[in-house]
RNA sequence: UGGGGUGUGGUGUAAUUGGCAACACGACAGUUUCUGGUUCUGUUAUUAGGGGUUCGAUUCCCUUCACCCCAACCA
């Protein structure tokens, strides 16, 4: 997905490697990647970077990538997320058919372990991991090698075979890599390749006793599988060394493949921990993955983000090796750039005030007349063409766009002005109506016969121009309007716990809407701009609910915001 | 504390082998507009600090500092 405009490609220290090692003949040329989930949880916004770095690389250089589930843990891992992470890599738009499992290598990978058994290349240890930890040793000082650092191969190997039939009990016994335990890297000081785990695998059952860790599996399943770049994240670059050392152990007939690392995504007033998403949602603090305000793709999605503009904003920030945060605006503004070329045009009163034309002409009947105005669905797109909405007599308008009392620079609606109702009349106020608490209840106004569709025969200008609803046409519907889940640019940076941060009012929920009669129409999922609010999308279950997806650049709530 | 990684505007990313610090977002000012939207224009940086080499340093050398990662039988 390089740069297609004018624009700069976008740094990606990935693609440099990738070029060195054609350059080179490493691999024959051959480029091959690999998106390797655990199953463990849902994808979020930090796991579409990876997703875009791991598929564009291998498309752009004609190669391949294939999601491979890294489940190697039986204790966290679940089926309900495999198919999500499925459906939600479809809907970024990286369909795959046939996803691969590490769990379907425990064989061969154990057929492996034997070998390095056999070579003294692996032992098995019996002490526990209390124990074991502490004899890692820590930075700067040295390790200490365990009295079983140099077992017999073969009782090694017998031991080894009882933890596989399942003999011992959850951690009484691992296998450990024979590496160096002086080393200054802590993870080359012996680590752990198999431990005991009784527990329900979500794919082989209870087949295996044992399991591999992560190192011990990643690299290999990588070998397995025939990829040449193991793209990841900066945190594993201490583990390189160990990733190429088993690797070296191997009789690889094909040349090993190889790690890069990169800066995973970081957002402002986001977080994407795992961790604390699900404690989110199990602590009820949002709906569930999916609510609006989660970081998730499937959040992200009910929201109404464009798989294309995440995707756009990923090929955007680049690949590099720097730790940085992204602003959150910056994503939401591929977002507005996107839906502004696709979403129709509607018109929907959030707080409803009650206007009435006061010289609005009445029917034969005694009754109001009711007029059809033609409105433009998209001055982006004229392709998108134009619909009908009715108005009559008494009107809903947005109760913010009247003021009995105008502050400075204030353009709408006031006593005495006269504002333009888009693509329908000019109406001038004319009084207005209170309750007991001061509250104004309704605006009463005279409307121009002439100015119909909106312009003025005689050329004469209004300073604003407001949406509205016909009072007895328009549908009811509510409104999920969402500010950040977390208040904090960095959530957690004062107190070390970003819950401290958690925006308790981060959702507003208006249940008193009301909008046209066009919007009835509206699918689930889609996506429309009401005029001078914002884009919103209709929720996938609930018929007339909608979400806020992003709010319309606001030059009038930048006045108020710097004058309050 | 040992090892590894990284420092360019408010933010993120650029800048052949040393040669006018570029692009985008945001902000601000203006323009356009039947959305205070959109469009278009302008403004917004002595490249972490110090020193050195050079006609010339973001780029090369020395040095200081800051931040991130590593001592799970998680990934």
């Amino acid at each position: 997905m390089s740069a297609t405009d004018d624009r700069p490609v976008a740094a990606n220290s990935v693609r440099d490697v990738v070029l060195t090692d054609n350059e080179q003949g490493t691999f024959g040329g051959r480029v091959q990647t690999r998106f390797p989930p655990e199953p463990n949880g849902y994808l979020h916004i930090g796991h579409a970077k990876a997703i875009t770095v791991d598929f564009e690389i291998a498309k752009e250089f004609g190669g391949v990538c294939k999601l491979r589930f890294d489940d190697t843990n039986p204790d966290t891992e679940d089926t309900m997320y495999v198919d999500g992470i499925i459906n939600d890599l479809a809907w970024l738009g990286y369909p795959v058919d046939t996803p691969l499992f590490a769990s379907d290598y425990f064989e061969q990978l154990y057929e492996w372990a034997e070998l390095l058994i056999i070579e003294g290349k692996a032992y098995v240890d019996e002490q526990d991991g209390e124990t074991i930890s502490e004899q890692r040793g820590g930075y700067g000082n040295p390790g200490v090698e365990s009295p079983f650092r140099d077992r017999p191969p073969e009782e090694s190997l017998g031991l080894f075979r009882r933890m596989r039939a399942g003999e011992f009990a959850d951690g009484s016994y691992v296998l450990r890599a024979k590496v160096d335990m002086q080393s200054e890297n802590m993870q080359m000081r012996d680590p752990i390749m198999y431990r005991i785990r009784a527990a329900d695998h979500h794919r082989t059952g209870d087949a295996w006793k044992i399991y591999p860790t992560y190192d011990r599996a990643h690299g290999q399943s990588d070998a397995i599988e025939g990829v040449t770049h193991s793209l990841c994240t900066l945190e594993f670059d201490s583990h390189r060394e160990l990733y190429d050392w088993f690797l070296a152990q191997l009789p690889l007939t094909a040349p090993a493949p190889r790690q890069t690392e990169f800066a995973r995504l970081a957002l402002t007033h986001t977080i994407t921990s795992k961790r604390k998403l699900l404690k989110l949602v199990e602590d009820g603090h949002v709906d569930g993955w999916d609510d609006p305000r989660m970081p998730t793709l499937s959040g992200l999605r009910r929201r109404g983000y464009p798989p294309e503009s995440i995707r756009e904003f990923c090929d955007f920030i680049g690949v590099s090796r720097t730790n940085s945060r992204n602003e959150i605006e910056l994503l939401e503004s591929f977002v507005r750039t996107r839906l502004n070329k696709i979403a129709l045009r509607r018109m929907a009163v959030l707080r409803p005030l009650k206007v009435v034309i006061t010289n609005w002409p009445t029917g034969d009947d005694g009754e109001p007349i009711v007029e059809e105005m033609e409105l433009v669905n998209n001055p982006e797109n004229e392709a998108d063409g134009t619909r009908l909405a009715k108005i009559s007599r008494e009107l809903w308008i947005e109760h913010d766009d009247f003021r009995a009392d105008p502050p400075p620079k204030y353009y709408r609606l006031t006593p005495g002005r006269e504002v333009r109702l888009r693509g329908a009349f000019f109406v001038t106020c004319t009084d207005f109506e209170t309750n007991d608490a001061g509250e104004v209840t309704q605006v009463n106004v005279t409307y121009d016969p002439a100015t119909r569709g909106g312009t003025a025969p005689d050329g004469r200008k209004v300073k604003s121009t407001m949406h509205w609803v016909s009072a007895d046409h328009a549908v009811d519907a509510q409104v999920a309007l969402y500010e950040r889940l977390f208040s904090a640019e960095v959530p957690g940076d004062e107190t070390g716990d970003e819950f401290d941060d958690l925006n308790v009012e981060s959702r507003e929920l208006l249940l008193d809407c009301k909008v046209e009669a066009a919007l009835s129409d509206t699918s689930p999922g889609q996506v429309v701009q009401f005029e001078r609010l914002g884009y919103f999308a209709h929720d996938l279950d609930t018929p007339m609910l909608f979400h806020r997806t992003v709010g319309l650049r606001d030059e009038w709530a930048n006045i108020q915001k710097r004058k309050g």
